[in-house]
RNA sequence: CGGGGUGUAGCGUAGCCCGGUUAUCGCGCCGCGUUUGGGACGCGGAGGUCGCAGGUUCGAAUCCUGCCACCCCGACCA
């Protein structure tokens, strides 16, 4: 099955065609770069938006909906955003088709040709903030905490499953404020719940950093970003959360009157994941037995695979771990009980590790007469036998030990493969044999950035928050630095 | 958008160079029986506009042209 994939293969595509596929995650769907997430994929979604829309409303958010489309003319409002975008926009120009003349079928009716073209929403701050300008008009208005959870187009030039589909689900959120002061720890807010989110639900360790200039988001003043590190030694962006300034709201003049009555520009965020986080999900955990999940965003947290000969043994079973399963659920945990008889046990054992179900449970004959199950742990592939009478806290300890688990081992992935590199050729060296990120001195100059790129094909994924102060100097020009960035060959 | 590759049953494929019976094989699917502690076995069966559209030819999965989709590398990006 897993055929010569390995942990560290270079081509991800495969295992996303070969386990995830068959994991029933998603597939293509034919339409130019757009994916069909399955059921069981989309549970897994839906276990990250739930945790995630927690998150936001705990810290004051709400949730509202924008639309799909934007006026072609929004888009001019602000230089540099429409500069990011405009490559990669989906433009809708006709309302309207009719049989062809000639029969050969459907066609756009010429006469239907919209006055402005509508855009297909690439990122919602321009119509945000359009809106946004009737919202708000004084001091008591803001903060204004406002989070949307979406689908946007974006037409890239080439598509991965899940890390960069043409459409993709995503929240953005988007925030006004009174003062610089505000929006920047809202900013820096958010990247903190977000690197939460990746770390105690996810259980994939990132670093919080800041962008440089040329990696900002378009019209963005600072970028913070979360990133994480793939089992290829690649890096993943897998979120960000952006200081706007009063770019936005000058362009769409989106003014409060303060306490002294006098007119202000109000300071803007705004932030987002998106389903390129399943992407994450699978490559920092999944093996060549398929996927690993971890146990918080599990669909299925505990299977539970019936062994028998006969209905007569499948019932005793049944009437056997009927109150577990109900002992387990009543404590929130997520229990399947395969009783299909149109599989062997064999068969159901494969196909749960290739679902990633952190935790199976084995019951036959033999359990029935010595009161145990045979308990099966997705993430090192282990099984042990245990008493029935301690089954139910057992199965709790073991799920947060595999959620920890999945942790560690990838923090610890992630730490031995962050190396110093204190000249040009030893961070090529290091690209080149080991991957991962490579903690260097650079002189903050873009062009210095531009030609690592260029010869390495390295870019500095982030200055990390913690970085500390160190006299350095920077590994190409030799001018001085004063503290490490990680560079790293990304997605 | 540039370079390379692929497209044959639900999935994975052989055949293509060198055109010629009824398009190969495995998995899966359906039926019957035996099985069930790590992907069961036997027998029988169903399933195909060979990506689409043209062209060459007595004849095209095979040769030619165009288009579409997917994968890889590059540029771009969450």
């Amino acid at each position: 099955m897993s055929k010569n994939l390995t942990k560290r293969s270079e081509d991800y595509s495969k295992w996303y065609n070969e386990l995830v596929g068959k994991a029933d995650l998603a597939e293509n769907s034919g339409v130019r770069g757009c994916m069909v997430i399955k059921p069981y994929g989309y549970a897994i979604w839906e276990k990250m938006q739930a945790a995630l829309d927690k998150m936001f409303k705990e810290t004051g958010h709400e949730n509202a909906y924008f639309p799909l489309f934007i006026p072609k003319s929004y888009f001019s409002k602000e230089a540099s955003h429409i500069q990011g975008f405009a490559k990669e926009c989906a433009v809708v120009t006709h309302y309207r088709l009719k049989n062809a003349e000639d029969g050969s079928g459907v066609i756009v009716d010429p006469d239907a040709k919209l006055e402005e073209e509508l855009i297909v929403r690439p990122t919602s701050e321009t119509i945000i903030w359009d809106t946004y300008r009737r919202w708000i008009q004084s001091y008591r208005d803001l903060p204004l905490l406002i989070n949307q959870w979406a689908n946007v187009v974006r037409w890239e030039m080439r598509t991965r499953l899940f890390l960069r589909t043409s459409e993709f689900l995503w929240q953005e959120g988007h925030t006004a404020h009174a003062t610089k002061k505000e929006a920047i720890v809202e900013a820096e807010q958010m990247m903190e719940i977000y690197a939460t989110f990746a770390e105690e639900h996810m259980a994939v360790p990132v670093i919080r950093g800041l962008k440089t200039p040329s990696e900002r988001f378009a019209g963005a003043l600072e970028t913070y970003c979360i990133e994480a590190l793939m089992q290829d030694g690649k890096a993943l962006q897998a979120g960000t959360s952006h200081f706007l300034g009063q770019n936005f709201a000058k362009a769409f003049d989106v003014t409060f009157a303060n306490k002294e009555g006098k007119k202000e520009h109000v300071w803007a965020t705004s932030w987002g994941v998106s389903t390129r986080l399943m992407g994450a999900l699978i490559m920092t955990h999944s093996d060549d037995n398929g996927l690993v999940l971890p146990p918080k965003l599990a669909p299925i947290q505990v299977v539970i695979v019936p062994i028998y000969k006969g209905m007569e043994q499948l019932e005793e079973i049944t009437e056997k771990i009927t109150p577990l399963i109900k002992e387990l659920r009543a404590k929130g945990i997520s229990v399947k009980f395969d009783q299909r008889d149109t599989h062997k046990p064999g068969f159901k054992f494969n196909e749960y590790e290739l679902k990633g179900v952190p935790v199976r449970l084995a019951i036959g004959q033999r359990d029935l007469e010595d009161n145990t199950f045979e308990v099966a742990r997705r993430d090192t592939l282990t099984k042990e036998t245990v008493s029935s009478d301690l089954l139910v806290p057992h199965i709790e300890q073991l799920l947060e030990h595999i959620q920890e688990n999945l942790y560690l081992r990838a923090l610890d992935y992630r730490d031995t493969h962050i190396t110093e590199a204190n000249s040009y050729e030893e961070l090529k060296e290091i690209l080149k044999s080991k991957g991962g990120f490579v903690s260097a001195h650079w002189d903050g100059t873009i062009e210095t950035e531009a030609k690592i790129k260029e010869q390495t094909k390295a870019s500095i994924r982030c200055i990390p928050i913690d970085a500390k102060e160190e006299v350095g100097r920077c590994i190409l020009t030799g001018k001085p630095s004063t503290k490490r960035v990680l560079f790293a060959k990304a997605y």
